[in-house]
DNA sequence: TACGTAGATCGATGCATTTCGATGACGATG
DNA sequence: CATCGTCATCGAAATGCATCGATCTACGTA
């Protein structure tokens, strides 16, 4: 645990900077990019839910299952799944006319890690 | 696990639909609602390195320390902190001329928990 | 080959979000 | 009490996002 300049804090006198600025590594940024973009996958109900329907079941998922659960267009319902498939977080696989969509259990796990209490 | 109707699937006759829509409860609706504003609020990089920043320290975090590690205004970072304030991820104190921020660690444990593999 | 179905993509529309400078609220300090 | 520092809020501008109808592609079927 890095530990920052907590210093008890005090008017400064005048134009002096506040506090002295934490250096903070890139390397750090970048993984936060990779992190949120998967959270803001995330941060949607229906994607939600999708997700949600999708873990549930142990294989794949039709999308012509998944449509009717939403009051939503088959568009909109086939551009949340692009957002979750791009992000990573399910696949898909197209067998004839029909599309399959499954959860990538590794995706979820690793946001899951970074939540982690004591995560570096 | 609830079980989908999976059956394999043809092309139907004219008309019918593809597949029997499957019942989706309410209470799940709300709680992926509440899931994905969680997600919704660490769906930004700049929102998941002030976290990051935050639960890196077990007190709080003043900040005046915060606004110098990003490149931004300091109502921009004002805003940021607002938006993780009301999804209930972080926390804030005011002391004097200072505002203190901490992270709620069970806000972050709920999400975590949903992400677990065989979350109900 | 001609048609119908499943799903993805396109373009438009309306709303939300990010960002900033300016300003406001409020405590501290002289 | 006048001034300054800290932080929040406001209003505006730019960008991004969810959603839809229309359309496109690809596959099955007659």
């Amino acid at each position: 645990m890095r530990t920052l300049d907590l210093a008890p804090k005090q008017k400064r006198p005048n134009g002096e900077p506040c506090c002295e600025p934490v250096v903070y590594p890139e390397i750090e940024r970048e993984e936060a990019e990779r992190m949120a973009h998967a959270a803001k996958a995330l941060g949607d109900p229906i994607r939600m839910q999708l997700v949600d329907v999708l873990r549930r079941h142990a294989g794949e998922v039709c999308v012509c299952e998944l449509v009717p659960l939403f009051d939503l267009s088959q568009p909109t319902v086939s551009h949340h799944l692009k957002v979750l498939r791009e992000a990573g977080i399910v696949g898909s696989e197209r067998r004839g006319l029909w599309a399959y969509y499954y959860v990538n259990r590794e995706a979820l796990e690793e946001l899951r890690g970074w939540l982690q209490p004591n995560a570096a």
